[in-house]
DNA sequence: AACCACACCAACCGCGGCGCA
DNA sequence: CTGCGCCGCGGTTGGTGTGGT
């Protein structure tokens, strides 16, 4: 019932999410809220825009979204507001907790549309009226401003930096503040850094603990345009990963590249974690949220002795 | 069983608003 | 004031499910 997945000529993802994409996306939004949309694929180490991102999450992923099976009294709702308000469904759906804009307009041109179709021929012409885009979004703002919004106020924004990795503390800068404070940082630091955490991640007997590295790779290569050598190998060790990079004189890693490194270590952590706890051999992701996922994962970024400016 | 038409809905797309430099 | 980037909204599409023939 969806689009089949399909890559474009850029290498972004569409079509169906996979799950471990929408595990992907649920852990990296858990951990680190919504900071920046167009940034946040990357980070997150997803190869979608960030509006597909943000559909996702908005219509599927976000907590306490309502799926289906639509109550009575959600229908008249639905029908009252929408011959109040028109096709406001943002506006409409601030009124239907748990229901979603897009659901609400799905659900409205599948059931209602012909009730409604039905009762137009009595209503007034001017009912009919189309607004222009401005008058309807000047409308909506006065009328969002009634409504209390409750689902996205007090999550913190944390956006994951490179000082962020290196000291386990958390901070609230940006990624932006981030490329611009370290987009300067020599190889042989980047090398330091991610020899230190393949270590780690060595350490915790799985057998594709360095995959994160293999996808960073990939992705630093679509987006320097400089791919004409596909990564030759699935990283088994840090040193792999070393010498690869020392081999390509074409690859000077970025910011960017070390935050690939940085996300998709993380997301290699979720499965060791799961790993651990399950005794599993190929688990796929967890959602971390449990205290010892949290743990482990300070332990995991636990690099306060190393800087790379 | 095979085919067809329609229902359904997740995801995409284009546009406008807004904030910022 | 202008241009740019990001976000959110509403319209639309594409593909699967389902019921009828």
């Amino acid at each position: 019932m969806v689009r089949s997945p399909s890559i474009d000529k850029n290498g972004i993802r569409k079509g169906e999410w996979s799950k471990e994409e929408d595990d992907k996306l649920r852990a990296y939004i858990n951990k680190y809220g919504i900071w920046n949309w167009r940034q946040l694929p990357q980070f997150a180490g997803l190869s979608r825009c960030g509006k597909s991102c943000r559909l996702r999450w908005k219509n599927y992923l976000q907590p306490n979204v309502k799926r289906g099976n639509y109550t009575k009294d959600e229908e008249e709702l639905i029908f009252n507001l929408h011959n109040q308000l028109g096709k406001k469904w943002s506006v409409i759906a601030t009124k239907l907790p748990g229901r979603t804009d897009n659901e609400i307009k799905n659900f409205w041109h599948t059931h209602l549309k012909k009730r409604t179709e039905g009762l137009n021929s009595t209503l007034p012409s001017n009912e009919k009226k189309k607004k222009s885009r401005r008058q309807t979004s000047q409308i909506s703002k006065q009328e969002i401003d009634e409504i209390s919004f409750e689902s996205d106020k007090g999550r913190e924004i944390k956006s994951p930096t490179l000082s962020e990795g290196l000291t386990g503390s958390p901070n609230e800068s940006c990624c932006t503040e981030l490329s611009q404070s370290y987009s300067d940082a020599p190889l042989t630091d980047l090398f330091s850094w991610v020899q230190k955490n393949g270590a780690r991640a060595k350490s915790c007997e799985t057998s594709d603990g360095l995959l994160s590295q293999e996808l960073n790779i990939e992705d630093y290569e679509s987006e320097e345009g400089s791919a004409s050598n596909e990564m030759p190998f699935r990283c088994s060790d840090v040193s792999d990963l070393m010498a690869w990079f020392g081999e390509d004189n074409s690859v000077t890693p970025s910011i960017e590249g070390l935050g690939d490194i940085w996300s998709q270590s993380f997301e290699t952590d979720i499965y060791m974690i799961n790993a651990h706890e399950q005794g599993l051999s190929d688990p796929g992701l967890v959602h971390p949220s449990s205290p010892a996922t949290e743990e482990f994962f300070l332990w995991s970024y636990d690099l306060s002795d190393v800087c790379i400016r």
